[in-house]
DNA sequence: GCCTCATCACTACATTTGTAGTTGCCATTT
DNA sequence: AAATGGCAACTACAAATGTAGTGATGAGGC
């Protein structure tokens, strides 16, 4: 299992387009995302051999002979460092107050508190 | 009240060192910053720099007429800000799925979940 | 067969970040 | 007064990031 790789904020939208559907050729990813970022193509072909140089993606050749892309880390793995980095950074490592912080600061629906409440008993038991 | 600044990841630890304590000078930083980050004390002065420009500090004169630091913007507005950066980058702005992953990812003690249950029934009722 | 368009691989360039070095100035110490 | 030691201001410089432009190439359309 390769490690997750430092993935910057541009660089991530392009991953979450391609951990969406995949494999996909430049151009459609740069569709995919022309109504969130209105970036140019070259944009994001230069988001996407940056990509493939971290390791974060690997590309393959689709049937009309382009070159597609896809993911070669899961989703899971890379938002697991990004949380982790982010509360080192900002909560001193510690996962309580970082939860204090989203508890407290989030608008929730009751269902929504419901599961959470049942996700914390879980987490006790394992 | 100011808007929180960007702060960047080795602001981020001069920042704290000052948030907890101020005013302080370039030397006292660095001597604080000492034993985590083993910076030369020129460059936290760029960073102290960077981060009066930003605007999240202030200088003042101290009795012997040396500049002291401290912060022009609380901690709490800092960490809002970034935590809104966070779940907005990686959990697509969603407190849920972002609460999920850290009430599954995290190890907490039976103390620390009761805690976290109370937390999130309060929020339902504001 | 020639033109055109999509792809690709390179190159570009300003900002931000991390991490200092250099120099000038002022007060204190011999 | 000359040297020293701290602090301030400015400069440095490479890597990472955001955001493209340029030039070569090959395949299809006319």
């Amino acid at each position: 299992m390769p490690n997750a790789p430092d993935i910057a904020e541009s660089e991530w939208s392009v991953m979450e387009a391609l951990w969406e559907t995949s494999p996909q050729t430049a151009s459609e990813v740069t569709k995919a995302l022309r109504p969130t970022m209105n970036w140019a193509e070259n944009t994001v072909r230069t988001l996407l051999m940056r990509l493939v140089d971290k390791g974060a993606l690997k590309t393959a050749e689709n049937a009309s002979g382009t070159r597609t892309f896809l993911p070669a880390v899961k989703r899971e793995a890379c938002v697991r460092a990004e949380s982790e980095s982010f509360m080192q950074r900002i909560f001193g490592g510690a996962a309580k107050p970082l939860l204090v912080h989203f508890a407290q600061n989030s608008k929730l629906t009751a269902e929504e508190v419901k599961e959470l409440k049942k996700l914390l008993d879980q987490n006790l038991n394992s």
